[in-house]
DNA sequence: CGATTCCAACTTGGATACAAGATGGAATCT
DNA sequence: AGATTCCATCTTGTATCCAAGTTGGAATCG
């Protein structure tokens, strides 16, 4: 375990998590307008840590404030998701580049489990899309952690996250799975092979 | 102007800014101890707008928080610098390709005058290291702008920004300059000539 | 004299109080 | 009726207050 014992969240992180939850699932909708004593009530909290929260995901790009008007759900911006996922694969890319010109018996092992781990799940999991989902965010992000560079895994990890939301909007997504396993097979012949 | 009138910024805005300069200009040194109340005291406010900027520093990896034992200045990383140059790199490069694959014609205006700016400039600050670093992240700066995608421009300016950070350590700067003029050199006749 | 105990002074996280401006709707005017 | 004015209410930003825990050093013990 690389990190250090954390001390237990405190409120205003869990407040944070919280309200990213309600963002992601839509228990908040996209233009949705609220106050910093509503969700203090609903939390039972005091405005403090909520603040603290809220200005947080206004800087993560979630809500937006008015100045002494209230708070709004952010809305969605497609534009900016495709630029996400373009930002995603030059990470990931370059991750991939990164990994070919390394011998291969200096791959992390957990990439190589890795791959055993979703050619097998791959199958008995095709009809849940959200458990592949997460299978797939997992293998993308070992993808990075394998590269061995943490700063671009971590910007690789936001991006990610942000583009989670879509999922819960793309209703077809099942019919990418064999896509995607196509793809993760490229990527993980064209690592262990180079 | 992209931006909307912007309301005058927030005490906390500008505690936030002043903190990070302190940082950035070693007037807070790395391993530097001190509580949200110095701060306070001095910036003549009261704790809370100081908390929010102290908060905003951390997640932003430039303090760490001890629990209930006041704030540090977070020891400077060169691990961390290496990978970020990595990861500005790759950012740079895609831009370059990005507008390699566009007809010429259609180069935002403003990076070709920016072409001349540099060339010319360069000539008449060679010894003004300061001035040179900063066109040299203003020229780094419009060319992920004029590739067009914005998330990309503003991991790059966050990761620019943290960078900046180690000129101020890095007395030989100067004697880059060249390297770092025929670099420019290469990179613009490569997208204007294809 | 060195190691240990203990406590007063700090320190952060959260709650509450206050200041100043935005807003929606009722009252008013034409 | 429709437009305008005005104000009680609401909202965020900042200041202050309180709770709980950490710490460095003085007092104590061996």
């Amino acid at each position: 375990m690389p990190h250090a014992a954390e001390r237990p969240q405190s409120l205003a992180e869990r407040i944070y998590a919280q309200l990213k939850d309600d963002i992601f699932e839509f228990r908040l909708m996209p233009g949705d307008r609220f106050s910093e004593g509503e969700v203090a009530a609903r939390m039972a909290a005091s405005r403090t840590p909520v603040r603290q929260a809220l200005h947080r995901l206004q800087r993560e790009g979630f809500l937006d404030v008015h100045f002494r008007s209230g708070w709004q759900v952010r809305p969605l911006d497609f534009v900016q998701f495709d630029e996400l996922y373009e930002l995603r694969i030059v990470l990931e890319l370059d991750a991939v580049r990164r990994l070919c010109q390394r011998p291969t018996d200096e791959h992390p092992p957990a990439l190589q489990t890795l791959a055993r781990t979703w050619m097998v799940r791959k199958d008995e999991q095709l009809q849940d899309g959200s458990a592949v989902s997460r299978l797939d965010e997992a293998f993308h992000c070992q993808l990075l952690g394998a590269a061995g560079n943490q700063e671009m895994a971590r910007v690789h990890r936001e991006v990610s996250e942000k583009i989670r939301i879509l999922r819960r909007l793309d209703f077809t997504q099942t019919r990418r799975i064999d896509l995607t396993y196509a793809e993760h097979q490229q990527i993980l012949e064209a690592i262990l092979t180079r």
